[in-house]
DNA sequence: CGCTGTTATGTTAGCGCTAACATCCTTTTT
DNA sequence: AAAAAGGATGTTAGCGCTAACATAACAGCG
């Protein structure tokens, strides 16, 4: 006998494999594939026997190795800045149910408003090699900029309207803002107080803050603002109103930056018996169902 | 010259790879993998040169390989039931606060109260080698049962309490039901409808049901019970108390599935102008910030 | 009857990374 | 000072799958 090999290191997994499955259907690895992954290509009873095998060996297949076979994933990156604010799970949930309808799976990323953080979700996101990649708004940090710009899927930029990169789809705050205040002046209102979160990182709500002053001031009204530092709570919203009828007591309309907020104040005026809008008006931004 | 070898084909990737990195870097692709992945392995001044090195050629590792040669992913598995009900939108922010913040990455499904689509998604999960799966009940196809109890990684059953598969947090339904029936009688309501949202499927707000009914029936009362076939929103909760108000119009309570439509019954009452709880009483399930 | 086209299946060679083992030093122990 | 232990890095062999090419078998056709 000749001196016997080193012993051979294997690495085990109990999991039965796509060869497990072609080796007890009598067909090559590739036909198991493609019965799975692209029927028509695969004589129909031939097919139908390998179904059944992967059926009776409880076959599950691994996505991870056929993804990095194809180098593509059924994965589509979301980036939100904050899951706090009801907008954002509403478009969660519009995502999600057409994705998963295509047989996509969303892959949720959360920035917390920070676009440092924006940057590397995106370099993860990337990593796992997604079809797809949807963020909220325009502005990145020049790490994201330049990742996003070399990479070759789509890419949608939502909720903000503007020079994008690849997909667009949104609106133009200022000009909400601007609408909104148009609107409360048609109404008759005069002393208008705009509440916002987290302002500053909320850029957007700024944009539409910007659009709401310049009607305001351009009929030579003031535009105070209340700026939280909780971005859109129910609790937040509540709190900002009993601050805006202490500190502007002449006020007689609030716009809020978010429905959340105005939300709060709106269930908040009637614990305190005020009349919505007779004693004062209340208008949120995002069309929630609460309307 | 011996007739040369076949062209061979090749694959090409745009992207650059971790043995670019290794190379440009003089070391071992093993050396850059350990510097990004366990620091504590990798001599100090040589982890600063690979890190300059991949920054500079602005890799950006491939999890999808890392994740088929480690057989595990930084993923965990998130199942519920629906999306439209406050709840479970809840459960998620808080889920991924946390697995967010030890690198763990969501993967978001629905289930939409089907069994048969849970097992689906199930596999799905399973084929991307998830760390953990999270999902809502205890009641599962035969199909996902079997897949579950083969697997060998954490399974957390959430919002019900039982027997197990693995972990479980939750709470006891029909107890809770119990509970709130109680609390309504102790207040002095006696003629309580429980609102539910297609109960079939929410079985969970079937148990609650049952509950209420054994607690009101012990005290000789009926328990009307309003089954909807939405399954929560503000709209349905409003329409749901027009509703209660037509047919049962000496109700004095109103005990709903879940706070989506306890929150739309109660801005509804406002806007028609009835005392809650003086007029009638609203009770709700979940404790959201509305309260 | 050889030629081309079509359909069904197989063979080969990786995708980009990391586990497991191996090697080569520098310390520490006795 | 030899032996044992530890630290840093390298070599090898896959993980489980699919793209790309190759082959076979058969139909249609002038």
């Amino acid at each position: 006998m000749s001196k016997s090999s080193p012993p051979r290191r294997r690495r085990s997994s109990a999991r039965t494999t796509l060869s497990q499955v072609a080796d007890a259907a009598g067909v090559s690895a590739i036909t198991v594939s493609r019965a799975l992954n692209a029927p028509e290509r695969v004589n129909a009873e031939t097919r139908r026997h390998i179904l059944a095998t992967v059926e009776r060996l409880g076959y599950v297949p691994n996505l991870v190795a056929g993804s990095l076979a194809s180098a593509s994933s059924r994965f589509i990156a979301v980036i939100v800045p904050s899951l706090a604010n009801a907008v954002f799970i509403e478009v969660i949930q519009g995502l999600q149910e057409t994705f998963e309808a295509e047989g996509y799976q969303i892959l949720l990323g959360n920035t917390d408003y920070d676009l440092d953080r924006e940057a590397q979700l995106v370099r993860t996101f990337l990593g796992w090699s997604c079809s797809a990649l949807v963020t909220a708004g325009l502005r990145h940090s020049d790490a994201c900029h330049s990742l996003l710009s070399q990479w070759d899927k789509p890419i949608m930029e939502m909720m903000e309207l503007g020079e994008a990169l690849d997909l667009n789809v949104g609106l133009d705050h200022s000009e909400a803002g601007r609408c909104m205040a148009r609107h409360l002046l048609t109404r008759g209102y005069r002393q208008i107080v705009y509440v916002a979160g987290r302002m500053a990182e909320d850029y957007r709500a700024g944009l539409r803050y910007a659009g709401h002053r310049e009607i305001l001031e351009g009929e030579g009204l003031a535009a105070p603002l209340l700026d939280l530092a909780h971005l859109g709570s129910l609790e937040a919203g509540a709190a900002a109103l009993e601050h805006v009828l202490e500190t502007h007591p002449r006020a007689d309309a609030v716009h809020f930056a978010n429905d959340d907020l105005a939300t709060g104040a709106l269930l908040h005026a009637q614990r305190l018996g005020l009349g919505v809008p007779k004693d004062i008006a209340i208008a949120g931004f995002n069309g929630l169902p609460l309307g």
